[in-house]
DNA sequence: CCAATCCTTGTACAAATGTACAAATCGCGC
DNA sequence: GCGCGATTTGTACATTTGTACAAGGATTGG
């Protein structure tokens, strides 16, 4: 995949901005080249269809994000304290990297079948990443035993993703602040204390999984295969 | 904007579903035509651009899902039961209502500037509905002081919407259930009892303002006249 | 039963789109 | 400095796009 030119990353990255503003469909292969200073042809010599420029774009993208991700927890070894160093790293990405994060996350469903299928390895690397996260706390002790998380992480980054739908630059609370106050919403929730030992028990069963086939299936992200790729 | 004509409906429907699967910019209005059963031109007489086309259609779909959390949370007086209420009826409409609710998510950053400004005011009420749900439960004492409501409000949210993003009809859990166990990870988090109280002084600092513009905006829900209009 | 209005049809057209490709240019090992 | 592969250029082409519009059909009030 990569090429590893200099005017490479000029063309995916001049392609995210776009694609980011207008969309996979309202961006031409014209308005890139334009952008990134080139001809249509060039584009076109470099990959051959617009798919493929998709798909390299996303494939650098989800590549970055894991290298990010794993440098930012290995400053700690406190299971909590990663999972907090991994929100930061992940949210700073998204709001205050290059375009391509934001792309892959919201196109995503508009590559074609294949496309995504040469994707799912790596995306699910990532997912694992999270995963072994909150089972190293759990196993810890410092998250609550029975919780279902796979569904956990995808509130976890569900939330945290669309953070990009209203985040802008200068408003009042800087991407670090805002994964600060998500890291706390994650831990303690909303409720009172005064009106927490009534309702506790029910909500907490609520937590578990319904159904076993939900439950962690990453195993223990020490020995999942999932953790070995890159 | 409504002729409340039948065929009206059926086109609308019809181009929800392909910008749902394809994108605004992905889906021709010959698709749209074709799936709704007319021709073209039939189109272009009842929406004379694709803009207005996709304008209606965002509209009749944020005035539905505006009244049915409504009717949803009037089942109930105690403020955390409608907030419940609230994210079961919107979960629900989300994931199994016909496509436009996704579409309004997921493709209003594409709209035009003029037309998202038509829309920003409706927008601006469901808003304002939640956050009046989340006042109410800080009034009632059952949701912590001090938190910061529009964050709140934007978390949780943004991680119901996450939703659409990996659920598939028939997977393990029910979008009811699912609005369930998101309503308890909105109340009571994911930390273990054991390690709560030695930390969640700190944690619970984070949920609040950094920023008085940041605090709920929206005024007593009672009184704001957000809340009037429809 | 008729005329006026509403709606649909079918086709047309200019512009934009993804891609192809021959020719020109570049870059680098020898 | 030469030769050759790598890269860029400029243009071309078939398709698809959004929209326009004249003509026909349906519907309805009087």
């Amino acid at each position: 995949m990569g090429r590893s030119n200099e005017t490479t990353d000029v063309i995916l990255d001049a392609a995210a901005r776009l694609f980011r503003a207008h969309g996979l469909g309202g961006t031409s292969i014209r308005a890139i080249a334009d952008l990134a200073g080139v001809l249509p042809g060039s584009l076109t010599y470099r990959y051959p269809t617009k798919e493929s420029l998709v798909l390299a774009l996303m494939d650098r993208t989800v590549t970055r994000m894991l290298a990010d991700i794993r440098l930012a927890i290995s400053k700690s070894e406190d299971p909590l304290e990663r999972i907090h160093l991994a929100l930061r790293a992940y949210l700073s990405g998204l709001l205050e990297g290059d375009d391509s994060v934001y792309v892959l996350l919201f196109e995503f469903p508009r590559m074609s079948e294949e496309s995504r299928a040469e994707l799912i390895r790596k995306r699910r690397a990532y997912e694992s990443l999270w995963d072994g996260l909150l089972f190293a706390a759990v196993g810890s002790g410092q998250l609550s035993q029975q919780l279902d998380l796979r569904l956990l992480r995808r509130h976890l980054i569900g939330a945290v993703n669309s953070v990009a739908f209203w985040y802008r630059p200068g408003g009042g609370r800087t991407p670090a602040e805002i994964a600060d106050s998500y890291y706390a919403f994650f831990l303690v929730g909303a409720m009172s204390d005064s009106v927490r030992p009534p309702d506790v028990d029910v909500l907490r069963a609520r937590l578990g999984a319904g159904d076993p086939t939900l439950q962690l299936d990453t195993g223990d992200p020490t020995t999942d295969p999932a953790w070995a790729n890159r």
